[in-house]
This record gives structure tokens, C-alpha cells and sequence, in this order.
RNA sequence: GGGCGUGUAGCUCAGUUGGUUAGAGCGCGUCCCUGAUAAGGACGAGGUCACUGGUUCGACUCCAGUCACGCCCA
């Protein structure tokens, strides 16, 4: 008789290997077509409502692994809150507006770009976003990502159109709003303004040059610079070869040149070079001189704060008094200490300006280009004329060293071209207003930033921030929704014609703005303070982060399943200076609080050096590639094995030990699967109370484990949770547990109460992963689901985490002890198998000796404890030497020898019971009954 | 240059208020098993806790500085 006929070995359909990339989409569509987000909305009627708001992905390009991570990051947190009791409502949503898209569409359209007004590069860039929603919500579904991908929030959508012109008019009523002549990061080839999050910042070759400037004071102003007065006369008398010497890498900003700005709080000297006498900060002399490859005959010590504000100095090569001014910016890092300050052309250079009374010169156009202002090099454009400029600088013998320097500079971050500062008219948002500023750090004190570093970074940024500069000169955006009076020049931009437009939009969408008459898009009867009542549109979009910025009112207050504020915002570390804080700032103006009770931030994905992925370096890997080749679970993992928290260094060899983890998972779920083909939970179920002692210990573990997962999932742990589980697995279940089992599931008869107990516990445990898995391997878990026996829903998201296994910690602290018995042994049996005495650990008979707390433990457990060793025998004996004492527990002594009797045939035991029947001959007493039982059943 | 981070075995991560020979899983090596089998089990070898200095009886843990990498800003 083959004896393995009469064991209950493993039996299942669910396939080892899982060939995720192909299974997958089967159960994307599955969930699409069972409407599944829709069902899990209405199933939680009436639960806590839990929303996490989701930040607009650009709709362009393919998603990448950051967009993956980030999604990927919010499903897990949704599934995980779902699970745990929630309603978790998700409206996922897109950028839709913005340079990056138009650039894009006007790249694709070549020359012909030009022949096309506004509104028809308007509509292609529309074309060309709705194209990349298309694909970016196939691609986020395909990561399994759950949400209302039928009604996503789009920013280009006419009534979130409307919204944004309502927050912007909210801000005109509170006052937040300004036009104002600004110097702003400008790009010459895009001919637009960038806000701060649109410059990149790289290395580009400048002129580096000194400059002098003549002094152009009295022979007295000049000995009254002397701080020793000895010094009076030699400065009296050469106060025709005085100057002051700045340092600049834009030649192009001189003919823009209205002040030297010095730092207050430095010492300055007059260097004589050779007769001249040179004012630089005492701290930057050496530094100077070494520049210049020339010694001082004399440093002369001079305070020039006698002459603060006045015109003491000559333009180097236009006919121009340039003054004096001081400020602290002033750094004695470089050059020196003496800055060349052009109003129009920097930001501190404007608010210095600002403070002295000065002009803000511009005398460069949008596309870079010197204008009559700049005199002789007008219509010139200004890169290329800064080496004329060093040349006429260099004729009038006022430059003093000339070199190319190699640094970092703003450039745009579309064309990537080298930006220049310049003051333009703009749209600005008043962070100073109404106390705004203030009332923004407040909120954010109040926030719950994870990690919480997240607070002192946005602190900081909101702390120090500029003015909002709102404006665009672009087409693919919302027009800024104000009229310019055509007679009298001052712009309307009241309540009343905003609401006018606000309605307009949310009927037609922002095209109207192009599409209709003026006439048509403010009220009737409309008229400007000076009494005309013609006017003209604005020219101007609203920058991309306001449409961003404003999603808060546009979703979370529009929708009827969300609510204001969030409770959750999930965004890259680079949202600290975006998204997160053009939200705030925003809410906090019109609402008066923050839009959000909690923030979590991920970090970026490096390339395996941990360098950042581009294109250039060639470097990048795509979602697309790992899914197609290892499925979108495998991503999943991996995104959830790592702490997030810093940025992701990513590289395909982080794929093969995953699998080996994933794989382990799978295997795990199968051999349970496997052990319950006969199991129905209704009527096999052992009751708590009558489960064998080794059953309640490994419950009470996966009570533990199922708490130590379920907290990391509170805390958005997610790489806790997948070393939990695969530790859980790899450990308390293989290793130990299932191993030990295995003799009962395969031997015992099958309907008996020790198989039926163990499956009990089996059951419980698969129940317990497959719930706990769900949030991170979702597609795993729903197919684990399927072969669960007994199971009541068709979609593992209809369940719950569970909170009900039971525990028992004293029997738990023995087991335990028994388990660190079990490696003393487990150890002492490796010695024998090396030794070549045993191989399988049935081979063996165990002889034990212990006193104390161990002794009388094991005695308690004696019966128990082959099976727990997996061995077929152990004695107890009191006659085993000191030297055979365990390494591992020095009061316990081992002995392994060959075990007694023979091997049965059917359960591999050894034992001297083997031969016992005549019907038999090659079974032990245990396994005599069952076949015997077997045959008769 | 400033703000905020990250740096523990080949890989991914633990390491509680500073306290005995720094842990886990995977991988690797050797062996066992062939009734979870493109599986399973055992044992073992791997770390100057980025570096330097300091505080302390004692520091991966606290302080200061340096280096590398990242984000944000100048």
C-alpha cells in the first residue's frame, strides 16, 4: 500500500508563481468593472470620514517613478485607513495649465506657432492635456491605485476655472492683491516672468570683472573719510585717483548702475596701488590685491558713512552720479564688500533703491534686449553685449581685471536658458498684509508635519518669503481677471467685475476671455473711477501654482463626499516651497487656517549613487519598464520597503531580493491555502479555549504581529509592515511554526480534532495577512481572497483589519523559553548532521538535562517536546556531562544520537512501535490507527 | 553662502530616556531534506555604527566641526 495516499497533503489551484505583469490588469479591470471604489463608498456610509486630498500631478509625460511613489505612497495610506475603519473618499486630480505644456505644443507646432492667436494655441495645449490625463489615469489605475478615476478634478475644467477667479477675487476683497513694478527672474526666450519654483539653478560662464568708480566729492568729503588723522591730507590730495571698486559677473547691469552699496557693519580701507587709492572692505583687501597680482604701498582706513546717500560717485562710462548707499546684505564673502546696485536688475538692489529714493532703470525689454535708455548699446541684447561693455570699460581704463568665471545661475527651467533679472509690471499676492505672514506661521504650528522636520523647513520658507508674483505673460493659463481703462490707464479689478467673470468662466471656461468681447466679460454699466467705460483685458494668466494653490476650494469644498480642511496631504519634500505652501497661504487668507490637519513627505528617487535621475545622465528608469517586466506589485513593494521619509535611492538590483521577499509572502499564503482544501471555518472551527498550547501561542504571536502592523500603518510606516510580514513569515511561520505543524496537518487523520485545531489556526492566520497585506500587495491579496475557503466578500477591501486575536501572555513567556530551547537544540542537531550521526532531524533521539526554572519547565513539557524539536524522541538525562552543556544556554545539556526503533513508513518518525501490526508491518502505533480508520471510512 | 534633511553588515531596515560581546530578514557559504518542490529546514561567515574632536565611569545614541549626497533658497 503506498502509505502517502492516506496523508492530507497540500492541495491547491493557487499558482506558485504569481506572473503578476500579466495577471494584473485582469483584476484592474475587474475592480473597474465590479465599480469597486463606488461600492466601498456606499459600504461605509456613516463611518468617520477620513480625506486625503490629492496634489495635481503636470499632465505631461508618462508618470515616472516619482509620480508612482508619491500615488502609490496615497493608496496604501487610503487602503490602510479604509481598512482600519474610515471612509476614505479619493478624488484624484491633474495640472492641466502652465508653461511646460504650452512650450511643449508650441515646440510641436514648429513655425507654425506663430500664425496661431491664443486661443487656438489654447485649445492644443487643452488637446494635449486631456491626452496626458488619458494616459497618466491608465497608468495610476494599473498601479492599482483606488479612487474616483471616473470624476477627477481637472484644473482646466471650467468650473474649477471659476474657482480660481473666486479665490483670487476673495483675495482682491482682502486687500492681498497688488500691481507693482518688480524685478523678477525673467526669461528673454520665453519672454515671461518665473516664479520661484520655474528657476533651476546651474553652472553658466560669466565675465568676472572689477570696476572702478571715480569719486567725484570734494577734496573735503575726502579727508573726512580718514578714521586717523594723520590720514586727512594724503586722501585731500588724491582725491582725484579716489575710487571704489565693485565686483559683478553682469556687465550688461552697469548701464542700469545707480549705486555702490557698502555694509554698514564693515571696515573699509583705501588701498594705494600705484598711486591710486582703492576703497574695498578691509576683510577682502588681501583677496583684492591677490586678484589683481599688485601690493599696497598703504591701506589707508576710511569710514564712508559721513557721505551715506549722497552722489559721490561717477557712472564709470556714462554721464551719470552714481550714490552711495548702505545695507547689510553687503556679504565680505567675494569681491569687494563694495556692490555694484542697479535697481532694476536685482532684489535687494530694488529694495535698497526702494529705501534711498531711487529710480527703478530698466533699460532692457522682454526679450533682452537694451533699449534708447542704455544709450550706445541699445538694441543690442545683453549677453552678447557685456563683452563690449568690458571692452568700453577697459578704454575708459576704469576696469581693473577681466576674467571668465564659471558658477551657478539661474536659468529657466523649460528652455533652460540663462535667466535675467528685470523689473516688469506684475501681479503680486501681499504675503505682509492683514498680518498674513503671521497668521501663516501660527497655522502651521498647528499642523501635524510627518516627518517633523516638515515644520521648521515650511516655517522657515514662510518666514522669509517674498511677495507672490501672480502674473504670467503666457496664453495656456487663467487670465487675470482685470480690465485696463482705456482712457485713463488704471486697472479695474473690483469684487463685482470679478464675480462677472467667475460666471462667465464656470459656463464657458477661460476661453471666453479670448473668445468674447471685452463688452461681453464685465457688467453692464460698468465704468472706470475716471469715467470711462471702455476698457481692455489684462494680458496676463495667473501663475500655475495659483490654480494648484487654490484645489483646497476647488475640490475639497465643491465636492459633497470631502471636506475642508484635509486631513491629510501627500507630496515630495519639494512641496514644502510649492504646493504645500501656496496652499496654505492661500487658505489662510481666505479662510482663515490652513487646508490641511496633517502633511506627509516622501523624498525623491535617486539613481543608485543617489544622484538625481535625468535624462542627461541617462539614468532613468521608467514605472513602465519594472511593471512590464515584474508587475506593478513588485513596484508597490518595493515603494513600501523603504523609508520614504529620505530620498529613494532606486536601482534594478533592488528587484531580485524583493522578489525572494515577495515570493516568500506568496509561498507562505499558498501553503496555508494549501493545508485548508478541506477546511470549512462554519463547521471545523476549534474553539480558542480547546486549541493545544502551541496553537494559542501562535495566535497570541499573531495578535502581536497583527498589532505591530497595524500601528506602523498608523504611523504611514510602511517598510515596518513589509519587514513585519516577511520576518512573520520567513520566522514565526516557516521556519517554526509551520514547520512543527506540518506532522499533525499531513499525519493525523483528516476530520480529527489536532488537525482540525491546527487548521483552526491556519485559517485565523491567513485571514489575518491577507487583511494586512491588502493595503501594500492589493493584487496578492484579492487573489489569495479568492481561495479562501468560506470566504464573504468578493474584495479583500470589504474587510477590516482585525483586532480580536486572542492573547494569553503567560503562556506565552513558557513557549517562548521552550522556543529558546528549541535553538540550543536545533544547533546541537546541526552539530550531529555535520558529524554525519543524523540527517533530517527525525533521525534523532534529543537527550536533555537541565535544573532550575529551565529543568522544570522542560519536565512540564516533555510529551510535547519531540514534536516541537521535530525529532522522534527526547529524554530526559540526568547522567549527560558539563561538557555538554549548550553554547547557547549554558545551564541546559544536549545529546543527539541516533533515534531508537524504526523509520514508519508514513510519518517518518522513528519508533520502536513500527512493526506492531501484522496488516502494517512498516507503521508506527500512531499511524496504524489512522489507516486503519481511513480504510474503514 | 543660508534653511531643512540623509549617511548602521553586499541589499532593505531595527536599535526604546546614552549602559553588558550593535540586531532582523534577504543575499552569500556549508549542510540536510525531497510529502510547501522553479519549494522547505539548519548552522555559519559578514559591521572601526560616514569622518574628526568633545562631554561622560560609559556614546550608534548627546554636543561641535568635517566630508558625501539630496531638497529648497540666495
Amino acid at each position: 500500500m503506498d502509505y502517502k495516499e492516506t496523508l492530507n497533503l497540500p492541495k491547491t489551484d493557487f499558482p506558485m508563481r504569481a506572473n503578476l505583469p500579466e495577471r494584473e490588469p485582469a483584476w484592474v479591470q475587474e475592480w473597474q468593472e465590479k465599480r469597486l471604489y463606488e461600492r466601498l463608498i456606499e459600504a461605509t456610509a456613516g463611518r468617520p470620514l477620513y480625506v486625503l486630498h490629492d496634489g495635481p500631478p503636470y499632465a505631461n509625460g508618462h508618470v515616472h517613478l516619482g509620480t508612482a511613489l508619491n500615488k502609490i505612497i496615497k493608496d496604501m495610506v487610503l487602503k490602510s485607513k479604509l481598512m482600519a475603519g474610515y471612509r476614505v473618499p479619493f478624488v484624484p486630480g491633474w495640472d492641466c495649465h502652465g508653461m511646460p505644456i504650452e512650450h511643449q505644443v508650441i515646440r510641436e507646432l514648429g513655425s507654425g506657432a506663430r500664425a496661431l492667436g491664443q486661443l487656438e494655441i489654447r485649445q492644443r495645449c487643452r488637446a494635449y492635456a486631456e491626452k496626458f490625463v488619458n494616459i497618466q489615469r491608465a497608468e495610476f489605475k494599473r498601479l492599482g491605485v483606488l479612487g474616483d478615476w471616473e470624476r477627477p478634478y481637472l484644473t482646466m475644467s471650467p468650473k474649477y476655472e471659476a474657482q480660481i477667479v473666486r479665490v483670487f477675487r476673495e483675495l482682491v476683497e482682502g486687500g492681498y492683491i497688488y500691481r507693482g513694478l518688480r524685478p523678477v527672474h525673467w526669461c528673454t526666450v520665453c519672454g515671461t516672468a518665473l516664479a520661484e519654483a520655474e528657476v533651476e539653478y546651474k553652472d553658466h560662464v560669466s565675465p568676472s570683472i572689477y570696476v572702478r568708480f571715480p569719486f567725484v566729492g570734494s577734496a573735503e568729503d575726502a579727508a573726512a573719510l580718514a578714521r586717523r588723522e594723520e590720514d586727512r591730507a594724503v586722501l585731500a590730495e588724491r582725491v582725484r585717483r579716489l575710487f571704489v571698486v565693485i565686483w559683478t559677473t553682469t556687465p550688461w547691469t552697469l548701464p542700469a548702475n545707480l549705486a555702490v552699496c557698502l555694509n554698514p557693519h564693515l571696515e573699509y580701507v583705501a588701498l594705494d596701488v600705484g598711486g591710486d587709492l582703492y576703497i574695498v572692505a578691509e576683510r577682502l583687501a588681501d583677496a583684492f590685491l591677490a586678484e589683481l597680482g599688485r601690493t599696497a604701498a598703504a591701506r589707508i582706513p576710511v569710514d564712508l558713512k559721513p557721505l551715506d546717500g549722497r552722489d559721490v560717485f561717477q557712472h564709470p562710462f556714462l554721464d551719470r552720479a552714481v550714490r552711495l548707499v548702505f545695507e547689510s546684505h553687503v556679504t565680505a564673502d567675494a569681491g569687494t564688500g563694495c556692490v555694484h546696485t542697479a535697481p532694476g536688475h536685482g532684489y535687494e538692489d530694488f529694495a535698497v533703491g526702494q529705501k534711498y529714493g531711487l529710480p527703478v532703470l530698466t533699460p532692457v525689454d522682454g526679450a533682452g534686449r537694451f533699449t534708447d535708455e542704455a544709450g550706445v548699446f541699445a538694441g543690442r541684447l545683453v549677453f552678447e553685449a557685456n563683452d563690449d561693455i568690458v571692452r568700453l570699460l577697459e578704454q575708459k581704463q576704469h576696469l581693473l581685471k577681466g576674467e571668465q568665471l564659471r558658477h551657478s545661475y539661474p536659468h529657466c527651467w523649460r528652455c533652460k536658458q540663462p535667466l535675467i533679472f528685470r523689473a516688469t509690471e506684475q501681479w503680486f499676492f501681499r504675503v505682509d498684509h492683514a498680518r498674513l505672514r503671521e497668521r501663516a506661521l501660527q497655522q502651521i504650528n498647528g499642523v501635524m508635519w510627518i516627518p517633523p522636520w516638515g515644520h521648521d523647513r515650511i516655517y522657515n520658507m514662510v518666514e522669509h518669503r517674498p511677495d507672490w508674483c501672480l502674473s504670467r505673460q503666457r496664453a495656456w493659463g487663467v487670465p487675470i481677471p482685470a480690465f485696463r481703462c482705456v482712457q485713463c490707464g488704471e486697472f479695474v479689478f473690483d469684487p463685482a467685475t470679478i464675480r462677472h467673470v467667475e460666471q462667465v468662466f464656470a459656463e464657458h471656461g477661460s476661453d471666453a476671455w479670448y473668445e468674447l468681447p471685452t463688452a461681453r466679460l464685465v457688467p453692464q454699466g460698468t465704468r472706470c473711477r475716471c469715467g470711462g467705460s471702455e476698457f481692455e483685458k489684462d494680458q496676463n494668466i495667473l501663475d500655475v501654482w495659483f490654480d494648484a494653490g487654490v484645489s483646497h476650494v476647488a475640490v475639497l469644498e465643491e465636492r459633497d463626499e470631502l471636506k475642508w480642511p484635509a486631513d491629510l496631504y501627500v507630496e515630495a519634500v519639494d512641496q514644502h516651497r510649492g504646493w504645500f505652501q501656496v496652499s496654505l497661504l492661500t487658505a489662510v487668507a481666505t479662510r482663515g487656517a490652513a487646508p490641511y490637519r496633517a502633511v506627509l513627505t516622501h523624498g525623491l528617487i535617486l539613481d543608485e549613487a543617489a544622484k538625481k535621475m535625468s535624462k542627461s545622465l541617462g539614468n532613468v528608469v521608467s514605472p513602465e519598464e519594472i511593471i512590464r517586466q515584474h508587475g506593478a506589485e513588485v513596484l508597490r513593494m518595493l515603494f513600501a520597503s523603504v523609508d520614504y521619509t529620505a530620498d529613494v535611492s532606486f536601482s534594478k538590483g533592488l528587484i531580485a531580493p524583493l522578489l525572494e521577499s515577495y515570493r516568500k509572502i506568496r509561498n507562505t499564503c499558498r501553503f496555508l491555502l494549501g493545508n485548508l482544501y478541506d477546511f470549512d471555518p462554519a463547521r471545523h472551527r476549534v474553539s480558542v479555549e480547546n486549541l493545544p498550547e502551541l496553537d494559542r501561542w501562535m495566535l497570541h504571536r499573531a495578535a502581536e504581529f497583527n498589532q505591530r502592523v497595524r500601528r506602523a500603518y498608523e504611523l504611514f510606516q510602511f517598510h515596518l509592515v513589509v519587514h513585519q510580514m516577511v520576518n512573520f513569515c520567513a520566522v514565526d511561520l516557516s521556519a517554526l511554526y509551520l514547520d512543527i505543524v506540518k506532522d499533525r496537518l499531513y499525519t493525523a487523520a483528516a476530520g480529527s480534532y489536532p488537525r482540525r485545531a491546527a487548521q483552526t489556526v491556519l485559517y485565523e492566520l491567513l485571514d489575518t495577512m491577507v487583511r494586512l497585506m491588502a493595503p501594500i500587495l492589493s493584487f496578492t491579496a484579492e487573489e489569495v481572497l479568492r481561495y479562501v475557503p468560506g470566504r464573504s466578500v468578493d474584495s479583500v477591501f470589504l474587510l477590516d483589519f482585525r483586532d480580536d486575536l486572542p492573547r494569553d501572555d503567560a503562556l506565552f513567556a513558557r513557549w517562548e523559553k521552550l522556543f529558546e530551547v528549541r535553538a540550543a537544540v536545533t544547533k546541537a542537531l546541526e552539530e550531529a548532521r555535520q558529524a554525519d550521526r543524523i540527517g533530517h532531524s527525525l533521525d534523532a533521539l534529543v537527550r536533555l538535562y537541565a535544573t532550575g526554572g529551565i529543568g522544570s519547565l522542560l519536565g512540564e513539557y516533555l510529551n510535547e517536546l519531540p514534536t516541537v524539536f521535530i525529532v522522534s524522541q527526547v529524554e530526559w538525562d540526568e547522567s549527560l556531562p558539563p561538557e555538554a552543556a549548550s553554547p547557547l544556554m549554558p545551564e541546559l545539556r544536549i545529546a543527539v544520537e541516533p533515534a531508537r526503533g524504526e523509520k514508519c513508513q508514513r510519518c517518518w518518525n522513528y519508533s520502536e512501535s513500527v512493526g506492531c501490526s501484522a496488516t502494517h508491518p512498516g507503521l508506527c502505533r500512531r499511524c496504524v490507527e489512522v489507516v486503519e480508520a481511513f480504510s474503514h471510512g
